[in-house]
DNA sequence: ACGCCTATATATAAAGA
DNA sequence: TTCTTTATATATAGGCG
């Protein structure tokens, strides 16, 4: 879909990867969305990074320290905040059940008042929020870093254990 | 996309909604199929169907009980099997975490001899695959009944309890 | 990295079979 | 219903700043 037709294999080149990775999330979760409202369909869409693959099942390192490092970042070499997991049209029964408002409500947050995201972290820091989600969700929920814009992303829900 | 530009709300003819359903399911599972191969990324697109949210709030049969009663439904009345659950490219290490071998084995049979799928429910019995999903995953999985080709979905993963 | 542009590839709404 | 077809809308690869 755009000036050249590409194969369909893996995009080599690093950056070229990541524009296009860039490009076709956000192109795929517009899908999702108008999908979900034209059909009253309800869709998740879950993205594991190759940075949370990498992290989970090679790191030395249990999720709390990983989480623990980061907080021990400066801000600046946090990066932005990112969360790649996206619920579209969950009915309230549904929400409920899967716990998910409060995760939907902090999603909101970060992408409504993104300009204001380290300064929550602050607040709650990330393992507040962490405790939190886990709290309600019954689920562990996970924080890796990304290798795309040196950011975190916020990775679930996998249940382990 | 198409003669005319679709307002983003419910597309309120059921007969229209349906064959948008349709097209848009397969062009976004499509979609994420692409990102899944061009950036090497896991991505799983999870769609709850409206009847399986139906059944799951409001029908007073246990899951079980909606299962035996498709059981003793004819073949005929049965219709085709279809399995919306969809998980593109996910690592071998992932795949053993989520324990989701065996679940992807059955959709490639699914998708592969579709033709042969009413002879593989006989031979398998919806029961005894549900059964061994469940044990395998440590996760309910739920068939629900869709309105869309009078068919069945498989509707996962849902947590319960 | 991030946004904007433009040419091109792709998706799809409506209609026809 | 379930295909095709076709006109049109949309997505996006590569470039540039």
């Amino acid at each position: 879909m755009g000036r050249v037709k590409l194969q369909l294999r893996k995009i080599e080149n690093r950056t070229n990867r990541h524009i296009t990775f860039a490009k076709r999330k956000s192109g795929l979760v517009k899908k999702a969305h108008e999908l979900s409202t034209l059909c009253d369909v309800e869709i998740a869409v879950i993205i594991f990074s190759p940075a949370g693959k990498l992290i989970l099942f090679d790191a030395k390192k249990r999720p709390e320290e990983i989480i623990e490092s980061y907080l021990n970042l400066s801000e600046k070499q946090r990066g932005r905040y990112e969360i790649s997991f996206q619920v579209f049209n969950l009915g309230d029964k549904l929400r409920n059940l899967l716990e998910l408002q409060e995760i939907e409500n902090e999603i909101l947050l970060c992408n409504f008042e993104s300009e204001n995201i380290e300064r929550q972290i602050r607040d709650k820091t990330l393992h507040g929020l962490l405790v939190m989600l886990e709290r309600k969700r019954n689920m562990i929920i996970y924080f890796f870093h990304s290798p795309f814009k040196h950011s975190f992303q916020l990775l679930s829900p996998i249940n382990i254990d």
